[in-house]
DNA sequence: TTATATTTTAAACGTTCGTTTAACCAAGAG
DNA sequence: CTCTTGGTTAAACGAACGTTTAAAATATAA
């Protein structure tokens, strides 16, 4: 039984709140008696609630980030030509990492990504544009010279869709894979709604 | 200068705060200094916040479900073949019909029906499927009629796909619009922005 | 008009929130 | 040992929230 930092305690709380129940419905002190520390604590490292939200996704950002940086660049590297098959795919190695990282990692990183996209105005959108706009504005790239018949703009607008498609079906996973077990009969997991997701935003993205 | 009263002033200002900010972001004194009344009149006149919540939107589903009502059965007493275009155009006429209701109704019900599906865990889905679950259910097999190579399971998952895409980009309308200005320079309003989803979106479901 | 019911109002209540304070504890250095 | 430093803790703070209360104001009816 290796002991556990207050840091580390409270950000795996915290993620796993934020995820479930949004930022402004998760109270610090719900965070420190789920991780079982005092409730200053939080301020004292990490300084504000504000500051421990943009932890928590930095946690995540620090691996998910770089993973894909690595996919984009062998992938300019190569020499056949880039088609979107290929750009999408740069995303599967980065988010399954997630998963070695954490348990259920992917899951909790596209809910936490959804919720920073809805709520906290602007701040929490600042945070990432600001450390990784990098990265994005490469992907944005790759998906348009995959798809050269569609303006930046059209491509911003088709990514931000998919976005809530992924972030909506994640955040609701788990109320609609039983609802398809009680309508359906039909078992699926995480990996198989991910499999029926694809070709809805393979579709969508490139579609004239 | 016709006299509205105290119930009215309080939806009116209601709706647009919800929409803007969200439910929990938007206070009863932020909503009843908008609307110039005082702060108890809320809970005397609809009892709580939540049930403040239930009305607004109440107010939009009145006249949003006859209207699609209608639009479905005259599709189904039609005697033409149903394809997925006269589906989904059965949704064109009550969405506009909210603008004649309303000012910019149409945008306030999509971004009040995107905040009640990410916020308020559960009470106000469960208040929609109670109430209008049988005309969701109805638009749900035209669909299957539309599409009869899909399973029922595969339109199930594509139509919460659909959801996802609406109701995100519609929650986050303001600040993707923002973004589109600042990085495209690019003016777009709320038609436009549904006009941009409506091929990604179709495009997604009809997929083989 | 008078009496009754309805609506509005200012003020307060109790709760919860993020944050701060100051005392306390443990451990390493000189 | 003493002193210092980094971390923890209980307690309190001030602000904001939804809600309630009771009186004042207004409308309604006889």
């Amino acid at each position: 039984m290796q002991k556990i930092d207050t840091k580390t305690k409270i950000l795996n709380a915290a993620e796993q709140l934020f995820a479930e129940r949004g930022f402004a419905d998760t109270s610090l002190r719900l965070i420190t008696s789920q991780a079982e520390v005092n409730l200053a604590s939080v301020n004292y490292h990490f300084g504000s609630k504000k500051e421990l939200i943009q932890a928590v996704l930095a946690r995540y950002l620090a691996v998910f980030v770089p993973c894909l940086q690595d996919s984009l660049d062998t992938l300019n590297v190569s020499e056949k030509r880039i088609n979107q098959e290929d750009v999408f795919g740069c995303l599967i190695t980065p988010l399954l990492e997630l998963n070695t990282f954490r348990h259920h990692g992917t899951t909790v990183f596209l809910q936490l990504l959804g919720r920073g996209y809805i709520e906290s105005q602007g701040h929490l959108r600042w945070f990432i544009t600001t450390h990784y706009g990098a990265v994005m504005k490469q992907f944005n790239t790759a998906v348009q010279d995959a798809n050269p018949h569609l303006s930046s703009a059209e491509i911003f607008w088709r990514l931000h869709f998919t976005l809530g498609t992924v972030v909506f079906t994640m955040a609701s996973s788990r109320a609609l894979i039983d609802i398809a077990k009680a309508d359906f009969n039909e078992d699926v997991n995480i990996e198989g709604l991910i499999r029926r997701m694809v070709p809805f935003i393979a579709a969508g993205v490139s579609t004239a």
